[in-house]
DNA sequence: TACTCGTGGAG
DNA sequence: TCTCCAAGAGT
């Protein structure tokens, strides 16, 4: 007769929390704890959010912006959307800045101030999902809330050798979570989940000699960890061709413009562009009502005179000239090819519909990391 | 359910 | 170089 794995338990792993939790910015601390000091739900939403799909290394630095610059979400609610835009430039996912702001202004304005410290309350709010709500509820206000990431499904579907494809397997995951979640620290047992995840179960090579749960795993036993969990097949990346324009006065300063609030880098500042053509040469699919006329768009370099066509596709006429790499960048779902065109204007240049950014401000734009690039590869 | 939506680091 | 992917949410 083999012994039966023994069901992970909630103490093991929290006892291996006491040893290895990862200090961050955003946590409390077991000295701290000790004190009696509780986690601020403001400061465990921001964190949250900005930790969506984005890694701890990128987001430290942010979140200590953003702390010291707004310290309550009553003054992250009084802030302009523009500045908060500003801030969160170069951390990607910009719908999160604006639903960040949307989302403290409703705790603000209309929930006097306090954050919901249940599930349901917080799921209500802009930019908290399943995953948010729970950690939030969890870590903030104790409740035994079954906080389901990435991290945790790659850990669940190994214990549990659950070999149905994401994310269809997440109800199955959630339901293995719900077992066990501790009535007492379920916030420090959601942030152990995760941190096993992120340091010991880990995507490749995971280190499961020093995994407190290495007993109850089930796909240890087999030693097929890595090849959990299984996912659904993913789409190929388009390619999408564009050009961008560069407009420079005499004292410096370029020409940018403010993107459409919603859909791609929505609300985020530009340099002007052309319209950004599909694999098969048609401008990509709109989801708004088709314009009359169609924007003029620029054929990919060395299949037509780029020259002549940048000249369609610019803001106004001017000394257009490309500069000799193009921008390249890869986006979530398709990758970018955009020829950087660059005029010296006259200072008397109108602005349009945008404005002119002078050397000393366009750090400060909230200019995502693709129009960083453009503005390096037009030499600025 | 299947898309859309960024970025930069690790392997 | 290139693929994967990291504390997901909205539609």
């Amino acid at each position: 007769m083999i012994a039966q794995r023994p069901a992970p338990s909630a103490a093991d792993l929290l006892a291996w929390y006491d040893r290895h939790a990862r200090r961050l910015p955003w946590r409390v601390g077991p000295a701290e704890r000790r004190a009696g000091i509780v986690a601020d739900p403001y400061r465990v939403w921001l964190s949250e959010i900005m930790l969506q799909q984005t890694t701890v290394a990128a987001v430290k630095d942010y979140f200590e912006t953003f702390t010291r610059r707004w310290p309550t979400v009553a003054a992250l609610a009084a802030a302009p959307d523009e500045d908060v835009m500003k801030a969160w430039a170069g951390l990607g996912y910009y719908a999160r800045a604006r639903n960040l702001k949307r989302c403290a202004e409703t705790v603000a304005f209309s929930l006097d101030g306090r954050f919901p410290s249940d599930e349901a309350g917080l799921l209500a709010l802009p930019g908290i999902g399943a995953y948010t709500a729970a950690a939030v509820a969890a870590i903030a206000f104790g409740r035994p809330a079954a906080v389901v990431d990435g991290n945790v499904e790659r850990v669940v579907t190994r214990i549990a050798a659950i070999a149905t494809p994401l994310p269809a397997a997440k109800a199955a995951v959630r339901a293995f979570v719900e077992t066990l979640v501790p009535g007492d620290r379920p916030g420090e047992f959601a942030e152990a989940m995760m941190d096993l995840g992120a340091t010991i179960c880990t995507p490749k090579r995971p280190a499961c000699g020093l995994c407190p749960w290495n007993g109850s795993c089930a796909a240890r036993e087999a030693g097929t960890q890595e090849a959990f969990p299984v996912k659904a097949a993913k789409a190929e990346r388009p390619v999408r061709r564009g050009a961008a324009f560069v407009a420079v006065r005499p004292d410096g300063a370029v020409l940018v413009r403010k993107r459409p609030d919603k859909g791609l880098l929505g609300g985020m500042t530009e340099f002007p562009t052309s319209a950004w053509t599909t694999d098969d040469g048609a401008p990509p699919p709109r989801r708004g009502r088709k314009p009359k006329t169609a924007a003029p768009v620029v054929a990919p370099a060395g299949r037509a005179s780029p020259i002549a066509d940048a000249s369609a596709a610019a803001p106004f006429p001017a000394g257009w000239r490309r500069m000799m790499a193009p921008v390249e960048h890869t986006f979530t779902h398709f990758h970018l090819v955009l020829e950087v065109y660059r005029a010296e204007v006259p200072a008397s240049t109108p602005a349009g519909d945008g404005w002119w950014s002078q050397p000393s401000e366009i750090d400060g734009e909230a200019l995502p990391s693709v129009f960083r690039k453009v503005l390096a590869a037009a030499g600025r």
